[in-house]
RNA sequence: GGGAGAAUUCCCGAGUGGCCAAAGGGGGCAGACUGUAAAUCUGUUGCGUUUCGCUUCGAUGGUUCGAAUCCAUCUUCUCCCA
């Protein structure tokens, strides 16, 4: 009982994009007095906000929101970086009496904040990275595998041969710790966490629904000025990190004379899906989540309600703590 | 009006007598995920009682032991000459 009293509350709205993750986070911000922490790995950077749907100010409705556009887009980041910064940040919430309403997409921070991931003081080398990539394309990613295979067999046994950069990695950690990624990634279980959360996915019935307003929002981004957006960032020498983004890789060939308008805007769009697919696999295999289907109800108001129902439930009365 | 050609599984596209339920790519679906994660990678994709059976390659009929592949007719489409 005391150990629950000391351990952080904390609510976690997940679900694919366009899911309306941020509204419902605002919502339920509102109702317990909380405040916003963006779990999405590419609305750290600055001067992208049409293109990853950062809230807007009307959007955010007077509720404080953190980890949102502090980067420029060349800045390298990293889940270790994430949960570091995150868990600073819950705490100055909790500190302030306010509730921390995570909010994101990306399935990997959210795992790694919640389960108290910790990483190992290993970042990456770059060099070390670029000379393994020439290895293997001299030599064949096997050859890779086997030198993996030598200090970290339990590694090699779970990567495919394919999955070039996860190898690259598991060299690369061992070569800079001396301690096998396998090793680190069960010492990186050890510590409970320090929160209790109540966790709300948000999620179609009816995937044609959802994948209906991706598209839609992909040509709001247009109208909102999401060509415009781009280059202005290609201007500012900022696109190598934005071709990592959908919205934004996919307008390059057009900027470039490659394609035409209409086949880049549906590429955005397929592409939209295929992640929030990505992201369905992602949160539908924690079982922590109660997933609310939004096609079941009539408007978004129950939708909140359901949710609120749901974190009063689950972390008592709002303003309690 | 005359001539040439094309029709293949959700889409594109290979296949020109048996090794074809049919290459490859796309898309769909499912999955993995611990330092670039909106990334990266994997599996699967006609139906079924699944080491076998059934239906499928525009339609119908034919040749053949055997046809997506050959022949005839029809339908649709594309291109060329008028």
């Amino acid at each position: 009982m005391s150990e629950k009293a000391q351990s952080i509350p904390v609510v976690a709205v997940v679900g694919p994009t366009a899911s309306g993750k941020s509204a419902l986070a605002v919502a339920l911000a509102q109702l317990w007095d909380g405040e916003i922490v963006s779990a999405d790995s590419k609305q750290i950077y600055r001067y992208m906000s049409v293109g990853t749907a950062v809230p807007t100010f009307e959007e955010m409705a007077g509720v404080p929101h953190h980890l949102l556009q502090f980067l420029d887009p060349d800045e390298t980041f990293s889940v270790a970086d994430y949960v570091c910064l995150a868990k600073a940040v819950i705490q100055e919430i909790y500190d302030r009496k306010k509730l921390p309403v995570l909010a994101g997409g990306t399935g990997l921070y959210i795992r790694s904040l919640l389960d108290n991931i910790t990483f190992f003081e290993n970042k990456s080398d770059p060099a070390l990275r670029q000379e393994l990539e020439k290895t293997a394309a001299e030599k064949g990613n096997l050859f890779l595998l086997d030198i993996l295979r030598g200090f970290d067999p339990q590694l090699a046994q779970s990567l495919h041969p394919n999955n070039l950069g996860r190898i690259i990695r598991g060299i690369e950690a061992y070569r800079l710790t001396g301690i096998p990624l396998s090793e680190q990634q069960k010492a990186s279980r050890q510590r409970p966490s320090p929160y209790h959360c109540c966790m709300i996915g948000l999620a179609f019935r009816d995937r044609q629904l959802l994948y209906q307003r991706i598209d839609r929002r992909v040509e709001r981004m247009m109208e909102n000025g999401l060509l415009e957006e781009i280059q202005e960032l290609v201007r500012r020498g900022y696109s190598q990190t934005a071709a990592q983004a959908i919205g934004y890789k996919e307008f390059f060939d057009y900027l470039q004379g490659k394609g035409t308008l209409g086949e880049a805007i549906s590429q955005v769009q397929q592409e939209s899906r295929r992640y929030a697919k990505r992201q369905m696999t992602w949160f539908r295999k924690d079982e922590k989540v109660n997933w609310l289907y939004i096609d079941d109800y009539d408007d978004y108001n129950e939708v909140v309600a359901q949710a609120a129902e749901i974190v009063r439930n689950q972390l008592g009365k709002p303003a309690v703590f």
